[in-house]
Formats: C-alpha cells, structure tokens, sequence
RNA sequence: GCCCUGUUCGUCUAGCGGCCCAGGACGCGGCCCUCUCAAGGCCGAAACACGAGUUCGAGUCUCGUACGGGGCACCA
C-alpha cells in the first residue's frame, strides 16, 4: 500500500519552525516511499481562527519547497481539505459511537463542570470530570434532549485495563486507562475536539502515517482507543520531539514571534527566516539537523540528497533545541552553492529594499566573490553598498591612502599611474586589472610587494574596510566610476 | 499532584555490548594563506548526569536517584 502522509496545521497563525519540521520530515519521508503528501486544515476550533493564516501557512511551506498533492487549494479525491465542511461526518461517526455504546450524552454546564473541577481538584485528581451522565438511563437522556438542554459527546474510556500506543519513534507505550477521564468527542456547537475529527478524517482519507508533535503522545491512547472502536485499521504514529528553547529552558513552540534568548536571537516563523536573508534549502538543512542525523558526517545538504537514506525510525526521541550557532554557517555553505546568476536574483529584492538601484550586471562581476563571504543575503547591503553609493559621496583624506610601507608620494604616483591605465587601457577586464595594478603595486611599495597597495586602493575605491576585493569592485564599478573615483583621490594629494 | 518521556563536548549530533582512554559539525583559540573581510587548509581545548546491578567486558542492557521536557480543556 503506498504511503499517504497528511500534514494538518491549524490556522491559528503562522507556519512555526517546529511545525516546519514535522513537515519536512513528513514530506521527505513522503517521497521516500513514493507516496502522497497532504494538507488538511485544521479549523475545528473557531475561537482561535485566525484570517489569512490558512494563506500564510501555505506560502511558507511552498517557500520551504514543501508541495503537497491534495489539498484545500488544488483539492483532491478525499475532500474537503478542511474539517469544518467536513463537520457532517463527524456527526455521523459521533453518534455512531453512542448508539454502540462507546460514547455517551454529556450535559454538564460550564458552572457544572466549574464546580466539579474544585471538587476533584481537592481530591488532587486534576481530570475535571467525574463521569456523572456515563451511566444515565436512556429515558433520561431523551428527557434531557427533549428540553433542549446542550450537551457534548464523550468517550466512555475502559475504567480499568491498559492501552498501549505504538510509535514509530518510541516504540510501544504503555498507559493504564484509569488515568484518563472520559474525553469530550463533539462540542456542544455541533463540532468535533481534535480526538475525533483526525480519526474519521484519517480514515475516510485513507492515511497510512500520522506524524505530529510528542505533546500529543498523551492523548494517543483515546486515539487508539477510537480507532478500536471503530474497528478501522489504525495508521501508524510518529511522534516528533518537540523543540526547546535555545537555553533549553521550554519549548519553543509556546513562542509566536522571534525573541532574544541569550546571545541568540531566535526566529520562530518560517517567514522571519526568509526575511533575515536565509534561504529555504540552508533553512531545511537547519531543520533536518535536529532530531535526525545523516548517519554519517555529512552535515550540509540539500532535502534531495538525504530524501534515500531518511526515515522516521530515525528520529532522535529526546527534545532539542535548534542550533543557532550553525544557522548562519549552514546559509553561508549554501550560498556558496549557488550560481551567480541565481544568487544576484536573490539578493536583487534586499538590495532594492536597501533603496539601492540594482544593475544586474555590475552585480554579476562581483558574485563569485560575493559568495564566499555572505552568512545571510542581508549580509550584501552592507558589502556592496560602494556600488550603489555617489562616486563623491566617498570621504578619505590622503592619510588613510598612505601606509608604513607606501610613502605619500608613493602613494600619489601609484594612484596616478592606476588612472592613467584606467583611462588608456584597450582592455578593462578582471585580467588586465588584476596584473596591470599588481605590477604597479610592486612598483611603488618600499618592500616590492603589492599588498600594502592594493588594499590601499580597494580603500580608495569602495570606501569601505570590508569590501569585496578590489580587482572585482573597479570591474563592477565600471571604468568611468573608477576613473573618478581615482580622480577624487588623486586630489587629495595635491 | 498524577501519567508519559528524555539525559554523550558550550550547542547540534555519531554510537544500537568489545572497532570508543568516545567520532563529526558549529562555535571558540592558535597557525598558514592573504589587498580588507571572508572562504579554504592544518592544529588545539572541550562530553558518556550520578549510583547500584547484569556481563569476561557497558556510553551502549536493567533498576534507582537527580535534573530536563510533554500532557492532565467543549485548544489543537
């Protein structure tokens, strides 16, 4: 039987990182095996609707790469993808449940259940209900209907006995069923709790694997228990670790937005990754790092490349944090796996963004050394920004042109002679460039060596003391800024 | 309080009884390269929570302790 995995989120914000990883996971296991990815909404809850959450939770996955083949937006053969216009379903099912027994009418009020609490909470029993319409008889069960009182559907949990959960992380877990109280089904508004809508949903959708976060582990028992009840073939479970704060201290999923923990500052939504400058493969590599290992030192790939040897069974049990030393290293090895056309148009929108006008072209010269020295496409505002600034707007004074082993007047015929190349070569390229002002350089320095020169020069050219080098930054300049530039420099000598 | 679960360098991890006086990666320190900053190369400091067992032999199995995490809603 082919593989059907469904991610279901609930649209109460934004895609979490935490969630962002059960879904890479579940969509690398996916493909894996070849079988069917789906997205189901989750929206049961109505009071934490969110709007527009639905939207941005799919924009962050199809961000991340993560495509799904059903789904509320292309829908599918096993639709809807959204559980409220499902909610005939779980009705059907629900009462299915009473009518054989295993599920019962509740109509405890708010004030009932308020009271009971207090009660049961003296007795150190924190379940907040004592069963008290399990065992009503059925003339006044229909009384009680037949004054339309509301009441909820809950599950008449076995008072004794065991249920053992199998998880494909875990293993087989055990809990006793006196533990739990007998769970609420359908709402009163006529809506199922989560327990019962992912079970008839799993069913009628025919998923084999069920992947979600570990705090639902302990619920799974009266997930197991429907499933029995049901008498349906249960799918298999696999319950994620959840995520900890950076200090190790809570989970991180209890967090909505970025925060500071530490010396780390912690980004929470897939979309603050995207607008820190992180791209979406450095972003799953980040991701597939915690819980799960390659098995071997391969540390920096893309979700392709480990898709044959990821599985499930492999997911570390124990809760972690995410490594935010790593984050900007992981993103910097990517971008130095891109190519240059590939990495201008990325960093086209943050430059733009930055008020700079980008010409594609000079950007181009300069990519390749680009690469090696961006953590994050943020990081190029700072870099290029030589490129995008006046020609005049450059302050020096001739004592930052100078050096220890490049005299003023060194210096000045060094400028000098870079002006004239610059405005009689037949050539202006990377190559010329390069040997014409390193053999200048070698010229004009007391020790005969270039460097003391060059970084002078590329000083004088950018403005900048970090920069790409200089040879790249006249090309991407352009021979007409250059030369102006020089000229500039060439006067503060005078 | 009760139930479940976890614990290897600062951090993410490898390890599934002998291959481990514990390997990789980030970060950190040093050196090399070098026009700055990076990148790259080399070197270094740095961990099996604790205590009992089982075994010829335990990071690996069992139990206990400590600490961490999750759950105990008409939320998912």
């Amino acid at each position: 039987m082919s593989v059907r995995l469904r991610f279901a989120p609930s649209p109460t914000g934004y895609l979490h990182i935490g969630g962002a990883r059960t879904a890479l996971f579940s969509w690398m296991f996916v493909k894996r095996h070849g079988g069917q990815f789906i997205l189901r909404i989750e929206d049961t809850d109505q009071k934490r609707f969110v709007e527009g959450a639905v939207e941005e939770i799919m924009a962050s996955m199809r961000w991340l790469g993560l495509d799904w083949d059903e789904g509320p937006d292309i829908g599918g053969p096993y639709g809807p993808y959204v559980q409220t216009e499902r909610a005939a379903l779980y009705q059907e099912w629900a009462n299915w449940l009473v009518d054989n027994g295993r599920a019962y009418k509740c109509f405890a009020t708010a004030e009932e259940l308020a009271e009971m609490r207090v009660e049961l909470e003296a007795k150190g029993d924190r379940s907040g209900y004592d069963r008290r319409y399990r065992d009503m008889d059925a003339a006044q069960v229909a009384e009680l209907e037949a004054q339309g009182k509301p009441y909820v559907i809950r599950y008449k949990m076995p008072l004794d006995g065991v249920t053992v959960v199998e998880d494909l992380i875990r293993g087989e877990v055990v809990f006793e069923n006196s533990q739990f109280t007998d769970a609420v089904l359908m709402k009163s508004t006529g809506l199922p709790t989560y327990h019962l809508a992912h079970v008839v949903d799993d069913h009628f959708m025919e998923i084999t694997h069920i992947t979600r976060g570990d705090e639902w582990l302990s619920s799974a028992p009266l997930h197991f228990q429907l499933w029995q009840a049901f008498g349906w073939e249960r799918p298999l479970y696999a319950h994620m670790p959840v995520i900890l704060n950076p200090s190790g201290k809570g989970k991180l999923s209890k967090r909505t937005q970025s925060f500071q923990d530490g010396q780390w500052q912690v980004l929470v939504k897939v979309d603050e990754y995207e607008e820190q400058g992180y791209i979406p493969v450095a972003v799953n590599n980040f991701i597939a790092n915690v819980g799960w290992s390659s098995g071997d030192d391969l540390e920096i790939f893309t979700p392709e490349e480990i898709i044959p040897r990821f599985d499930l069974a492999d997911v570390n049990s124990a809760p972690t944090s995410l490594p935010y030393a790593k984050l900007d290293w992981i993103n910097g090895q990517h971008i130095q796996q891109m190519d240059d056309v590939e990495l201008a148009k990325a960093l086209k929108p943050f430059l733009e963004a930055a008020g700079y006008e980008v010409n594609v072209e000079a950007l181009l010269i300069v990519m390749p050394s680009m690469k090696v020295r961006l953590k994050r496409l943020t990081d190029a505002e700072e870099f290029l920004q030589f490129l995008f600034s006046d020609d005049a707007a450059i302050e020096l004074t001739a004592d930052q042109l100078v050096h220890n082993q490049l005299p003023a007047d060194a210096a000045r015929n060094g400028y000098e002679q870079a002006l004239a190349f610059v405005q009689t070569t037949d050539t202006f390229d990377l190559d010329t460039i390069s040997t014409t002002l390193m053999s200048i350089g070698e010229s004009v320095t007391t020790t005969g060596k270039a460097g003391p020169f060059l970084g002078k020069l590329r000083l004088a050219m950018t403005g900048q003391n970090v920069s790409p080098p200089v040879f790249e930054s006249m090309l991407a300049l352009g021979r007409e800024r250059t030369a102006a530039r020089l000229k500039q420099v060439v006067g503060l000598f005078a």
